[in-house]
DNA sequence: TTCTAATTTGATCATCCACTCAAAGAAACC
DNA sequence: GGTTTCTTTGAGTGGATGATCAAATTAGAA
């Protein structure tokens, strides 16, 4: 994979998988399909991949980095806007995003402890945010509001997924108000 | 399907189905895996069921009404308490309920509907209780609060079933606290 | 016990899927 | 233009899976 037209067919067979599998799911998604999706065929895939998994893993890492934690710096309102973007701005990848944490997460050791990492590290990032703007808080209790305001969060960012008239960022907003 | 035996072979059908779908995941259930837990042959297997697909809906539908709503004199404490109680004590029942409410509800229509059909009888029944409570609340605070509150167990419940030392129960507790 | 209907057996089938490979074609560098 | 390396083609392979079926066995009612 060194030749322009290589890495022109991998984005396209990326982009292919992380559509199939937003719409279909991980079992789904079959080689046949996604080779039709990016205008391939089978042989070209294996020439850049070595097997559907690795395509697969690669779509899935880089939907677990686009939730990822960014700025250490930013507020709780800031931390929850930006999640609701990503949300609403890509949803084939946080439709990734949501089967691999709950499927995988649930069925597969290592996406389990990297999904647990993830979520370590969110709560440490929006933890920052709620000490720096309530100083007076106690520890226990930043630990308590951090985990409601994450899980309740990803609840409402799946139901987003399933109803798209759910109005996500009104609700996400509203969850600063209640434990503000 | 009208002696005992067949009967008791069902239920180990069933029984075997949902406990590979909670350790496996949907797709990757075969039917080869079932008969093998339920010490049966395949052909047993199409004796009693037309096909995997029956068999699993039939583990879904039960593990959705599992989740279900009971009694519409519950107060909050209780509801939060019955979730929390149904997903540390049906642990496969609570996985299978929600790997079909992601993977299924994201790719697949009619779970989709089914899925927030459910929702919406929650948010009626933890609104019934809330206003029971707080009678002065007004109707879009309530249903914030409602939201918010499902949303929150549902994230939490996730997070348990990744991490069993999660504690579930003081966390959604906690939850009341915030929001009551 | 006898008879019928339900159940079990296990070989068999058709289909789909991930993956291989050798040959032909295109891209980049001299 | 010549050479090398990368890319594409597409038929083909092996294996797994869901499902079928006729024959053998067993449960239960009369």
């Amino acid at each position: 994979m060194r030749y322009r037209v290589g890495l022109e067919t991998r984005t396209r067979i990326l982009e292919a998988t992380r559509d199939l599998v937003a719409a279909q799911g991980l079992e789904k998604t079959t080689i046949k399909a996604i080779c039709e999706k990016a205008g391939i065929l089978v042989g070209s895939f294996y020439n850049l991949f070595q097997s559907k998994e690795e395509a697969i893993l690669t779509v899935v890492a880089d939907a677990i980095r686009a939730v990822g934690p960014d700025d250490g710096e930013a507020t709780l309102h800031e931390l929850v806007d930006a999640y609701v973007d990503f949300v609403e701005n890509s949803e084939a990848t946080a439709r990734v995003y949501l089967m691999v944490a709950v499927s995988g997460g649930l069925t597969d050791e290592a996406i389990r402890a990297r999904m647990l990492r993830h979520h370590e590290r969110r709560i440490e990032l929006f933890g920052r945010a709620l000490r720096a703007a309530r100083p007076e808080m106690g520890e226990d209790e930043v630990r308590q509001r951090v985990e409601s305001l994450l899980a309740a969060l990803n609840g409402m960012a799946f139901h987003r997924l399933l109803d798209p008239s759910f109005d996500f960022r009104s609700y996400a907003r509203g969850l600063l108000q209640i434990g503000a």
